[in-house]
DNA sequence: CGCACCGTTGATTAAACTCAACCTATGTGG
DNA sequence: CCACATAGGTTGAGTTTAATCAACGGTGCG
């Protein structure tokens, strides 16, 4: 829980705020006084946040990177349920609710991270209205993600969740120029994100490779068929 | 969308509020003025409150009875994603989001309701600090919940998600003096919970009772042997 | 080199779905 | 009152799907 060696105060208007949609409604004032609040963190892959059970003393806001928030199922295995990306809070569930995390959170790919008490969240909630409306959405859009995700997971088979996945993979992490996947999962990565075993991934991967659907480069995955896949995960 | 017979507006000092945890925090001046605002409505078994797809005027506030979310899959088929009870707000993340609901509501036992418009829901969210942050919490609340079923879901087999579901009923919906679930759900809506084949509900419930871990009393189920089922449920 | 990690493939097994038939209760119209 | 329709529930057989188990290949690294 919070063991960085990186920590940092904040200085006086070092953070662009305005980057990030969540605080674009915000006056100078209130983000001034919320940047004397927060500490900055850098975050290297395969640092942990927090984990199951943990009680949290504040929120994170992910200002660049991607977190893996997951959790672990009673045989150990691991189910991925979002991967936080720049602009995302994390871990304000459990804070809100004051419970201990009901997931775990470990760095992804390198960033940078704001650290918010529980104290200063509530007090920013209470100072900015705009602000307030604005974490109400952010949770009602998670609550809307999770609720399809649901359905999926519930009536889909295997190949159209992977084809799911894969097409969410690419909303929340793009391609660049070549058509490749922003973004390099592990075979068991994709497996616990969509929630089937390793091996089911690799033989249903390499049939939409037969099929032309995607292109492996290496680790990285290259989409050639973006309709065909469409069709799969039965998406219109 | 709310093509009830038999609205109306509320009088003055009708509703007990308090009743209700996500109003306990409020003055009675903010709750005098929302009861001037809101449309109340009973609601009788089979009624459609919303669905998938529509645009909705506002929310709505149960204050009596049951109420079923659910989607509907590519095929048709129904999944249920929850059951909304006395004291729970529906529709609220379209409302908030300004999108078109993802999903259908329909009562599943006879209550009554509360419209709040949008413009109502604002400003109370506006007048009222306590009220956004038990607002936040609810949603946060819920949000803990997909979480949680999207890896019960994702990871169990059929016979554990079913344990699952019925020990869920029976948190949510309570037990009578002989241990009889409070609600009556048909094969078919209990596979569409759990995301199942109705065939599967039934061939599991039925392993069930053979092992005196339920009676069934008609179309009721009685529980005969709680913690034979948590542990086939695989929770702690 | 040997180890660890990832990816792949095949064979086998287990889980769950589908299809089809049939039973039961309940209600309805002739 | 009976014949019939309807909706829910049940059962069995056959099939599909995906998990599991086991072995093996490639890659990178101390």
């Amino acid at each position: 829980m919070g063991t960085f060696c990186n920590d940092s105060r904040v200085e006086h208007g070092d953070i662009n705020w305005y980057k990030y949609s969540i605080f674009s409604e915000e006056s100078k004032d209130v983000l001034l006084w919320l940047e004397s609040q927060v500490r900055i963190s850098h975050l290297e892959r395969g640092q942990v946040l927090y984990r199951e059970g943990d009680t949290l003393r504040g929120v994170y806001f992910l200002m660049k990177g991607v977190v893996k928030i997951y959790q672990t199922g009673v045989d150990g295995k691991e189910q991925i349920i979002r991967f936080a990306q720049k602009g995302d809070f994390i871990g304000f569930r459990s804070v809100m609710n004051e419970e201990s995390t009901c997931s775990s959170a470990k760095v992804f790919d390198d960033g940078k991270i704001l650290f918010i008490s529980s104290k200063s969240l509530e007090a920013l909630l209470e100072k900015s209205h705009s602000f307030a409306k604005a974490f109400i959405k952010m949770a009602c859009r998670e609550l809307k993600e999770a609720n399809k995700y649901i359905t999926y997971i519930a009536q889909k088979s295997v190949r159209e969740r992977i084809a799911v996945a894969l097409l969410m993979l690419k909303d929340s992490f793009g391609l660049d120029g070549r058509q490749v996947l922003k973004v390099v999962l592990t075979r068991e990565e994709l497996a616990n994100f969509v929630g089937t075993a390793t091996e089911s991934v690799i033989r249903v991967i390499s049939e939409f490779k037969d099929d032309g659907i995607i292109i492996r480069e290496g680790r990285k995955i290259r989409f050639g068929d973006e309709q065909k896949l469409k069709r799969i995960a039965k998406i219109v």
